[in-house]
DNA sequence: TTCTGTATTTAGAATAAATCTAATTTAAGA
DNA sequence: TCTTAAATTAGATTTATTCTAAATACAGAA
């Protein structure tokens, strides 16, 4: 499963590399590095390097097979659901949950009565065309 | 100016607090901790302290002053624009912009061909109600 | 198979944002 | 003036992340 994704996306399936990426797969609560860290290094035969954790990290962002999600300040969070979603951050216990695309329908109106929402925010990413002159 | 809102927000104005809320109302670049000190530091006839400038702006987060803007990893910015608005950023010049609210019309549809959209993300804040059994 | 070069991993040091600590200053009110 | 609580300060500490330099792994060439 990860190594077919591995693969996929051109990266080298080593096997830090799938034992991170399987977690991640398995994940829905969208880890930090540190957790992952934690939820992996007692599956690999070798030491897991803190180090190696952020290469692979990073190397996964790039090559697509995860999204990088920063939601709150300090620290990165990762997701392996790379389908196009919105979060939803509870601010009691600091759960991040995934909000459906089409859940957003007509100016990001209902998401339905379970979810009492205090504060919401677009982050838009792109270019700035040039001021014509 | 500055004085009159921190009053009217129960803050006490003092020097560090006034030039530092200063700063931010004259700013329109969501400046992280490190850009407000070195705006700030040599409009006032002290030292002045990181410990301090962080102090003040968690000071002005909590009291409604201003308001934490957390869109890529590692820091936070300040933006004294605290009425309800998205943000723009461009990924070439790392720019952060307002965004006026009633912009983004029926479905985060068009903000006008100025802006090359790449991707959006919508970051919803509130409780999730528990489960009715 | 052995050799060789490149990619990956590793432990630990370094960096950078933010917080903490403990001492000092400020200033309001008795 | 005296008292006291709040605010500020320098510097140390914590925490997330990156960097460094050495060790490993491993694919391809000989
Ligand atoms: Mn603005
Ligand atoms: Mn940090
Ligand atoms: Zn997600
Ligand atoms: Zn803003």
């Amino acid at each position: 499963m990860a190594d077919e994704l591995l693969q996929s996306r051109g990266v080298k399936p080593t096997p830090q590399r799938v034992v991170i990426t399987q977690f991640l797969l398995d994940s829905h609560d969208h880890p930090t590095a540190d957790e992952v860290l934690e939820g992996v290094k007692d599956s690999l035969p070798v030491s897991l390097s803190r180090a190696t954790v952020y290469n692979t990290l990073n190397t996964l962002v790039e090559a697509g097979v995860v999204k990088a999600v920063s939601l709150e300040p300090g620290r990165t969070r990762y997701d392996a659901n790379t389908i196009e979603h919105h979060h939803f951050v509870d601010t009691k216990t600091g759960k991040i949950i995934d909000i459906p695309w089409e859940k957003v329908s007509q100016l990001c109106q209902t998401l339905g009565p379970e979810y009492k929402i205090q504060d919401y925010q677009i982050t838009f990413f792109g270019e700035l065309a040039e001021p014509t002159p």
